[in-house]
DNA sequence: AAATTTGTTCTACGCTATGTAGAAGAAGAT
DNA sequence: ATCTTCTTCTACATAGCGTAGAACAAATTT
């Protein structure tokens, strides 16, 4: 798995928080008003949506239903669980396991950290 | 801080795996002798590595030592240090951690959850 | 059914990152 | 001074991504 660009990271994100699935024109809409950080809200082709879309589910993000008409999308994993495997992609490429681990929960806040003592506790 | 291309990787593998600075020499044969997976361990040019090199020290990876000659570089941080921070950087942009932790906890070994209980001081 | 609207696929272009390395310039050795 | 070694500049190919028009397909309206 690769890392996402901006506007696929956009839609995903958009796909991960919402319990539906979309269709390219809703994505379109809602990309527009929310526009990621300072650029104002200026609108895409659709295509270039559907385009993004297309890739997204080639990568195996993102799965289409293809029997409603327009098409509908929808993230095929949690957002929770895309990013539990990336970084669980990045920590087994180390062969110092255990130093990262303990540079990692350096690296977390210290609710976090109670987090993970309740989660690793049972 | 982006993901790495093969080449880069590579060179930051070997740098890392050194304990002292190594010039862009060591590197290429290093390179040769260690061909990362499947091909043939075929000789890259000097520039090529020294290309990569520049391109890590742009990027904050690699420290040159310019006042010896033939320059030596090596890595800034180390491979735990890096590989901590990556994780770290896919973790703090999702929103729902606790779940991303849950996952990421059950996605690695016990051995390593253990690791984990102990660091914690659980 | 024909025309019109709406939606999808194909093709394409620009930009950036990366692998790759030759040509040219700089520094040290003989 | 000349030769050798090293570094920097420049450059090209490929791939990923943002972007979208043109062409094609399906549904809707008249």
């Amino acid at each position: 798995m690769a890392t996402l660009g901006d506007l696929e990271r956009t839609v995903m994100d958009l796909l991960w928080s919402t319990p539906g699935a979309l269709t390219a024109n809703e994505l379109r809409d809602s990309i527009a008003v929310v526009p990621a950080g300072a650029e104002t809200g200026r609108e895409l082709a659709v295509t270039t949506v559907l385009t993004v879309l297309s890739r997204l589910e080639k990568k195996g993000l993102v799965q289409r239903e293809r029997d409603s008409r327009p098409h509908r999308y929808k993230a095929v994993t949690s957002r929770a669980d895309h990013t539990a495997e990336l970084m669980h992609e990045v920590f087994v490429k180390a062969p110092d396991r255990e130093a990262v681990l303990a540079r990692f929960i350096g690296s977390v806040s210290e609710s976090e950290a109670q987090t993970l003592r309740r989660l690793l506790g049972a």
